[in-house]
DNA sequence: TAAATGTTGTTATAGCAAAAACAACATGAG
DNA sequence: CTCATGTTGTTTTTGCTATAACAACATTTA
């Protein structure tokens, strides 16, 4: 009982970011449940008031989602749930190529004419963002790449963006730990930091630096309290102090044991 | 000017239906028109008030469709578009799956129990919504299919749909007309109605019936001024009717000539 | 048959929450 | 100081939610 309740609110609100409303979620619910209700079996099973389920109704057949028989009194039929989930998806899907087709068009314009953005130094939160960001730093780089990190956080994700660029261009990493084997047209030092006090316990704060082609820096901070955030930039300064800063790391973890 | 005005409306509405509101929409859009615009640049461009940019502004940042410079005044940077379309079309696709596999589950769990529906006669409305029955009805014939129909509304995809059965049941059609070649293994009846008087002039007017294993039948008509509506029931009566009413047809399509 | 009861479908309307629009204020750089 | 920025409230609007009342019809009971 309890865990239907559950279940079915976790629908619903799923259903609503489909577009759907509280009510409408929750009459369409009911009716998959018993298929050719009345409007008052509707009411009692969804807890939705009895006159608010007329117009309800209409929307969801509006919305393709319901159907209704002439009898007296009318008795309501779900459309199939993949049907209707589907049918609502596909319309969704269609808005979502409409705008990105227009959005990148817009975007694609504006491109040539402006892009002072160089200059400045652009902050991201949450991890799924910065994993796209550094996605696409990556994937786009065309001479080098040199990556410092002391992070479990994307590890895995990170070096396997790495390894499809191994043969395209130079890739120089300094860590504390490589999943699976180093690829030879790399050239990876792992060392592990030294006391603890330098970068701080992995667990509760992690850290990434990473150079493109020498003019592009992306750099990334986890910590538990605050989350993952990340600065980027190619902005000379920027790319320069954490280009200094890679390479005392670099020539750090060179020298041979501790 | 004005054509670029209807665009923006256009991908406003659709970003819409993917979860942002209005004023979501026109922020994102005026900052992927100009990158790295300052709060108030995106307040002229999109025409939200000043003061509401900010909030709007952390909405986006939130929903990861925007990033932030350090910089004194702020400057707004758009995740690029089509990444952004695609994270949050992502996010809506867990949520269709979620409510589809939930959804399924109780439809399936449900089924056993009941289906009184026998007896019921559904209403559907809407050509996109019918073409889903109709499409489901047929691939689920097992034994045969008799199509009688003087509409052009749907009529490629009936064709198609039978084609796809030919081998499997029975198919008799009778119509007024057919596109691409008639095949072998069916028995088409292609007849002009009479005088008009009958069934209507094709344009503002169109039926459709079609009786599956001699158990089911779907009805549509298609008005220009009431849309297109349908009825579906295996209802021993209603399928007895609209069986005699096919024989009816179908004997007059046979005789030679008119 | 006639009155009493209950149900259905409809309409009107009040409540409520999120978003939109506006106004006011503190801050900070030139 | 002055202007633009960033922040904080308040009001208005909007769309959904919720309740109440009503006419139409069917069902029961006397």
């Amino acid at each position: 009982m309890d865990e239907q309740g559950e279940n079915q609110a976790t629908i619903a609100e799923s259903l609503k970011s489909l577009g759907l409303t509280k009510y409408e979620a929750l009459v369409y619910i009911a009716l998959v449940r018993v298929a050719g209700a009345t409007a008052t079996e509707i009411h009692e099973l969804s807890g939705v008031p009895r006159a608010s389920v007329y117009p309800v109704l209409d929307r969801l057949i509006q919305k393709n989602l319901v159907s209704v028989s002439n009898t007296s009194p009318k008795r309501f039929n779900p459309v199939r749930p993949d049907e209707g989930v589907d049918s609502l998806m596909k319309s969704i899907e269609s808005d979502a190529l409409c705008a990105r087709e227009g959005l990148n068009r817009i975007y694609l314009e504006c491109a040539d004419l402006e892009r002072g953005d160089q200059e400045l130094i652009w902050s991201t939160y949450g991890e799924e963002n910065i994993r796209i960001r550094l996605l696409d730093l990556i994937s786009n780089a065309t001479e080098s790449i040199r990556v410092f990190f002391y992070w479990g956080g994307l590890r895995k994700q990170i070096i396997q963006m790495l390894e499809e660029k191994k043969n395209s261009v130079s890739i120089e990493v300094v860590t504390d730990h490589w999943e699976g084997e180093i690829p030879e047209s790399m050239n990876v030092w792992i060392k592990k930091p030294p006391g603890g006090h330098d970068i701080g316990p992995a667990k509760s704060l992690g850290g990434g630096v990473f150079l493109v082609d020498g003019s592009k820096a992306m750099v990334i901070m986890g910590s538990e309290e605050e989350g993952t955030s990340a600065l980027y930039s190619e902005a000379r300064g920027f790319v320069r102090f954490f280009t200094v800063y890679w390479n005392f790391f670099s020539s750090w973890a060179r020298r041979k044991n501790q």
